[in-house]
DNA sequence: GATGAATGAGCGTTCATTCAT
DNA sequence: GATGAATGAACGCTCATTCAT
């Protein structure tokens, strides 16, 4: 009945924590949370199974953990162009970048990212996270434009949209893949669509 | 392990297996897949656990059919609009309607919308189902504007942007639901999105 | 999550249940509550394991279930002497029958009496099931010395301390069984004891 | 599996050992043997969980140290009382210390009595030592007795008989402790009872 | 067709014990 | 001696599926 779980400060235990959550995060992508057991996670970890519950409170708790890399993962480098944005704003590079890279994002995460979001309807935690991401992404991306000098009515409005529509697209091609696209073409389209909303 | 599933003939057998359906539709939207078992949707249809096997395959297979429920109550709606298309269209109240069609859909959906989405990433089966579901909503879309005389080129690719972003539209405002959003608005500068793509 | 435990009424699903029961008393009483598994119990009542959680809540329901037997083995005897207790009552012979059946009870389910006292200070449940059975007793033993014309001052304490030195007495030549004790000797001084608070 | 336990001779480690055993009996006592892990006596010991296995065999191992503190702090006071006994005796005010002292002890060791016998049935060493006790105790009373002239037929049995009413007794008050009961005309009774024995 | 009792593999989790440091 | 991370067998319990009736 031992509420503790490790803090981990050693070095060792740093690594094995951190071991356990990337064995989670591939095993998690690979057949979902709930098709995937703690052993598994362990033994892919190269860990005992009980270990696993000295750095985790339960199997969710990996989850939560696992949602962490995730997001560094594929915000990251969006953050990054973001908060290197200078005037002049070149809109046609900066939105084609940004589509490359949420696709790039979804291609190496793909399984994560499915995996995570199909916990969102059950769990009030993953999904709360994902909201807030969100949330910070569009302040981060209004700041930057404001900084730029760009700043129009409902711009919160149209950067949020902006971001769904970049999501909906990287998912498309990375997810659907139908064979009676044409997506460079698809692509074009979309750059256009985000553009003109702020001319 | 028989590999016999009834075809259900007679009257009563269709409406047992219609109620079961029913139920796995009910519960998995309340709990998602993995959260709900095989007694709780036998209870739910008031029927016995074991004559659900006389229906069904297996667990995921009940889950096949209430794919088929969902379907049909989102996409109908949205269907008979094309269906009922007429030259000349009113680009503008068309793309309303189907963003309003779309809203209302995932509002009385959601969460089953995320539960079976929630299997895409495992189950091949269903995220076929989804696939060709795309697919014929960008055909019977494409024919209609044909039909109104509308054609440019990568028709095809501009459809299917638009039903992604009527998607992500609707998802946004049912599940994200951010505070910091004036959706009124928001759907304005989709409309506009979505309209100027076809001019 | 099924919060449902099987109220059997089929005559089948009875003997099952009972089954389980007789399984758990005769291994709580071999290897103590801890040391027997539900496995185990399962085993020995010739059922899958699965089935014992279609008539149990938990391990622990299935004690209770075992006081109950163990309670009607142990006191129903007792219990009817004193029913058919009439007046005049042979006080010496009375007392004598009562110190053999208790030892007899004891030693038919010593092992059970010690397992099950093993959970009363950890479990409430079980400690207050012999609490009542101790006042159920007295006021039993109390009503019938009445019916008899005996009634003394202190009466329900009297017939407290005897039920508790009989009770003792049952331990002591049952689980201690001291090698330099003549036992028959005790049994004569106890009867003493007993017969003289009345007097 | 190394067959090595330290027998501690330096300062330090006797104290490291007995604050072990000190933390095992407050933790016994508080939630049984079953229901405690090493690690919360260790913990509680405020010393690592690897240096218990230093100290003891095994987790059994610490509750039979357990159980020579609960021998200690229980019997002593009686022992002490029956050492100091001088002729004459005052018969009434003996029982009434003895009933007193026991009931005392009871009342502050009651967690730890339960718990120890419910290993009582499990496990021989612990029922031994119990065993042991009792005959110990009795040896001394007879001694003590014997010492002050007192020599009667079957004293050894009447002794016995009296450790064991006393026992029942206290624990009669202190664990089961009804709430229709007057304990002190009760107490009155026992006294009588043990007097009348030995006149 | 229908029932619901029964099966048993599998899961998340615990914990006495060991061992590298 | 001492630490606490690590081990892994074992446990209580669940549930998709089967089967006797």
């Amino acid at each position: 009945m031992s509420e503790i779980v490790r803090k981990p400060k050693q070095v060792r235990s740093i690594e094995t924590k951190k071991r356990i959550v990337e064995a989670g995060y591939v095993m998690f992508a690979e057949k979902g949370y709930f098709n995937t057991n703690t052993a598994e996670i362990a033994k892919k970890a190269g860990v005992s199974t009980g270990i696993v519950y000295g750095y985790f409170h339960d199997k969710r708790d990996i989850l939560l953990d696992v949602l962490d890399i995730y997001v560094a993962k594929v915000f990251e480098p969006i953050f990054k162009t973001l908060d290197s944005l200078q005037d002049p704003i070149d809109f046609d590079k900066l939105v084609d970048d940004v589509l490359n890279m949420a696709v790039d994002a979804h291609k190496q995460n793909s399984a994560m990212h499915e995996a995570l979001h199909s916990l969102t309807p059950v769990d009030k935690a993953v999904s709360d996270r994902f909201a807030d991401l969100e949330k910070q992404m569009t302040a981060n991306f209004v700041d930057a434009l404001k900084k730029c000098g760009i700043s129009s009515e409902g711009l919160t409005e149209k950067v949020h949209l902006t971001i769904d529509t970049v999501q909906s697209f990287a998912h498309e091609v990375v997810f659907d893949d139908h064979s009676y696209i044409d997506y460079s073409l698809m692509h074009k389209y979309v750059k256009k669509m985000i553009v003109d909303l702020y001319v």
